[in-house]
DNA sequence: AGCATATCCGGGGTTTACCCCAGCCAATTG
DNA sequence: CAATTGGCTGGGGTAAACCCCGGATATGCT
């Protein structure tokens, strides 16, 4: 038994001939179309292995991953995204147990890579697809990786807060949060006011450009972080 | 004869087999898997209708209508996107002769759609994705359609520009840009200094994640418009 | 012609974002 | 234990981003 959510019918149609054809064995496969539901799918068949689309309504892949991992640890899990966005790798890195087994491949993949993938977890491998080999290489060096700090930080400058803003959203005094923008700014390598010679920079628009540029933030991510902040600041009054 | 273009393969199987089932009169479908490529094929083969997804290598969808209907004006043209980004039916408004035929229609369209958009196209009417009515009514409103001006000056902040580089980039007053920004601000609909009571902004960064969430601008857009900038500056010194 | 709009330019302001420097505390590591 | 690293705090400064105002030009519409 095989368990596949994607919300995209042409993809899920796409990927279940694909595993019927090449795993016969493994049969049936079912269907999942929101997080939410291939949470109480998978608490209810307990499927060996669960392909999981990363962008969902109600409930993202990676958070879908954490419930059922919590539920049944053993579970394989392969994560189906369109893009190598290095926010969710590090998303994923805190919620797959240490030796827990999954599968990470970009919905380009071809039809080989798909099978490989899934014979290499159900045989108890992991697969990573090649494409995002250097950005899992980035997330462990430690020039390169940005802290938790940092990148809240870089969320809300994202957002369009001000320093003031985001000290008093994170806690902080306004001078640690230039702290954290500080070396949030060496770290992607945006030179200083002095230090650039053929083009000046605004550090915080570059800063929110490079990282979307490496997949370190993106859109859908970053509309998650506002409507957090909204709900937030309509409680509070 | 049909003529798609796509780069991606399953893409394009996909629309091609949906086409031979139900257009058999207008048989043979030919692919393209690249801008260039797919203009250099219209030329000789002189379709009647020509699929274009909007991103693909070497040049852009728009750019390959550009061309083709450069050459051969009657050429009906069904545009495929992703998205419902603003950016690209700015682009396409100016490229699509004023009579010209053509339908929009995105990827997550169902088979149905796409089947209606090409029997209206064929026939000689237009057939816009229902998602994107809402953006082309906004690209015709006064008051939150941008000037070329503004969108120029909106492009060089979410790069990273400051004001001064944007300057003199763009052959302007350092006041210019600002006084661009300024009205740019007020159609995005952000809130001044003192006006804000809840949340402050800091309104540069905030015009970028505001536009980028409308589609106004894109990632691979920005990517496009930075190595333009680096070549310039390469070519200055 | 009169009117509106878009765009550019100027003067003269305030606030915010960034700069350098130094020190403190906590946790980790050899 | 020392040594290092990540993070917060502070003082005191510069320059960039934003504010309000008025004025000039050009364009297009009625």
């Amino acid at each position: 038994m095989i368990l596949i959510a994607d919300d995209e019918e042409r993809d899920r149609n796409w990927l279940k001939s694909l595993l019927t054809e090449n795993f016969p064995d493994n049969m049936p496969v079912e269907e999942a179309h929101d997080g939410q539901q291939v949470v109480d799918m998978a608490a209810k068949l307990k499927p060996p292995l669960v392909f999981l689309d990363i962008k969902m309504p109600h409930l993202s892949g990676i958070k879908a991953a954490e419930q059922i991992l919590n539920n049944l640890p053993n579970t394989g899990i392969i994560m189906l995204s369109n893009f190598s966005d290095e926010v969710y790798v590090r998303q994923l890195w805190k919620v797959v147990p240490p030796n827990g087994v999954f599968g990470y491949v970009l919905k380009n993949a071809s039809n080989e890579q798909v099978v490989e993938a899934t014979k290499a977890v159900l045989s108890g491998d992991c697969w990573i697809h090649p494409g995002i080999a250097r950005v899992i290489q980035r997330t462990q060096n430690r020039a390169t990786n940005l802290t938790t700090a940092e990148y809240e930080a870089l969320v809300c400058i994202a957002l369009g807060m001000t320093d003031h803003a985001i000290a008093k959203r994170l806690y902080l005094t306004e001078k640690a949060v230039q702290s954290r923008l500080k070396s949030l700014y060496a770290k992607l390598g945006i030179p200083g006011r002095g230090e650039s010679h053929d083009t000046e920079f605004n550090q915080r628009c570059r800063a929110v450009f490079l990282s979307t540029k490496r997949g370190l933030i993106n859109q859908s991510e970053l509309d998650d972080w506002e409507s957090k902040l909204s709900q937030e600041t309509k409680a509070s009054t």
